[in-house]
DNA sequence: CGGAGCGCCGAGACCACAGCTGTTA
DNA sequence: TATAACAGCTGTGGTCTCGGCGCTC
């Protein structure tokens, strides 16, 4: 899996878009993601260049290499010196000049690509240099956001030589490995994904595909009640890992799922502002905060768990009145075949047709109905033929 | 300041019925 | 002991009802 480019198929797929759960190779990626504003915003990262599926995190620069954090770990076994620098998810449409400014190293992989591309867009760099963004907007096309932050050096944010102190024995799960942007919205599903992880669920529930990179944004009020009690073989809560990628947009409802206290929640501090907005108007921004707590927990599902998924079915489509359930009407569906020159009707989905008889099996639901032909059918049920084969009787 | 009236909101009830479960023959 | 037949229970979703709460007069 993720060899092959999902889109040509043909060449090497170097790009995985986790909003399209795709691997692309590069001419792909731009072809795809050039399409409309809202493909531009999906984040990729490139595939770890060792099990081809997972999103790299890590470039060894003494093998050349992109390895997720697995490849990275097992490779390198936590105690290499190898150069490695660390790999940025973006998006937008970014020229190969301005790939090259996110990886350094991306310069001689895309004269390598080039090679084995052969879409219309042929190579980036050639398109790229006619129909790029200008430098006056590079900015609004490309957006590079940086996913490993942890493990990042002071001195040189992209390059570091491991193993840190903090990272010696602690393997970094692979639950970690995130290549989007952090939605509160979708952290259910990091969460259920985390946890096929940690348990070792792979797609037994369909969702485990192996390529879908789990999300670090797994800081979500699930994730963290379930991290509170799950040490990890490593002897790191998983709290650790994920309660740094709290985002902007998590909400008062969010910390008061987990318990935490709704004091901290309104960014209310005694102390004062601790965020640039909130200097202007503390209470405005407090009842902004009550407000979109109160929307997203008005929207929200309570883990609302439907055990039994035909009864959803029968419930969808079973007819009302003013909200309950009635008793169905008798639809009566007039087969115009003969058997034996005998006409039958089919009665609710559970009739049988019997020598002759249309029998419901179900005393409560019992009818035999007998036509010997169509017109005693039609004088039996008078005037509820529509003439399409469809009738709707009171009996 | 306390009570009445009003609106809003959440929890629970209600309905039919297929399918499951437990009991009995 | 194994099997069949039967009765009772469960769960499904949209709407309504009711009680609690806050606000205004």
């Amino acid at each position: 899996m993720g060899c092959q480019c999902d889109h040509c198929g043909e060449a090497r797929s170097m790009v995985y878009c986790r909003s399209d759960a795709a691997y692309l190779c590069l001419s792909c990626d731009r072809l795809v993601h050039s399409a409309n504003a809202l493909s531009k915003r999906h984040s990729r990262t490139l595939v770890c260049d060792r099990c081809n599926s997972q999103p790299a995190v890590i470039r060894c620069m003494e093998e050349k290499v992109s390895l997720c954090q697995n490849c990275d770990w097992d490779g390198h076994n936590g105690s290499s010196t190898h150069s490695r620098q660390t790999l940025n998810c973006y998006s937008g449409c970014p020229s190969a000049e301005e790939l090259s400014s996110i990886w350094s190293f991306m310069s001689e992989s895309i004269s390598v690509i080039d090679s084995t591309c052969e879409q219309g867009m042929g190579s980036m760099c050639i398109a790229d240099n006619r129909q790029g963004p200008s430098t006056s907007n590079k900015n609004q096309d490309l957006i590079v956001t940086s996913e490993t932050k942890c493990l990042q050096s002071e001195n040189n944010p992209n390059v570091w030589m491991g193993p840190s102190s903090s990272r010696v024995g602690n393997r970094p799960p692979n639950v970690v490995q995130d290549a989007g942007p952090v939605t509160s919205s979708s952290s259910k599903v990091n969460f259920d994904l985390l946890l096929m992880k940690i348990c070792g669920e792979e797609s037994s529930t369909g969702m485990g595909n192996p390529a879908q990179p789990a999300c670090s944004n797994a800081a979500s009020a699930d994730s963290l009640i379930s991290c509170k009690t799950e040490p990890t073989r490593y002897g790191r809560q998983h709290s650790n890992i994920s309660f740094s990628s709290l985002t902007g947009e998590s909400t008062a409802g969010d910390y008061q799922d987990c318990g935490a206290s709704s004091m901290l929640l309104m960014a209310e501090t005694p102390w004062g502002s601790t965020g640039p907005d909130q200097s202007s108007t503390p209470i405005g921004n407090r009842s902004d905060a009550v407000l979109r707590y109160k929307e997203k927990k008005k929207t929200r599902k309570f883990d609302k768990r439907v055990r039994y998924a035909t009864r959803k079915e029968r419930a969808d489509v079973r007819k009302r009145v003013k909200g309950r359930f009635v008793k169905a009407g008798i639809d009566i569906k007039i087969h115009e075949d003969h058997l034996d020159s005998t006409y039958y009707a089919c009665i609710s989905r559970t009739a049988e047709f019997i020598h002759g008889y249309i029998m419901c099996p179900r005393a409560k639901q019992g009818l035999w109905i007998l036509a010997k032909s169509y017109e005693s059918f039609r004088r039996v049920f008078v005037g509820v033929v529509d003439g399409n084969s469809y009738c709707k009787v009171s009996l």
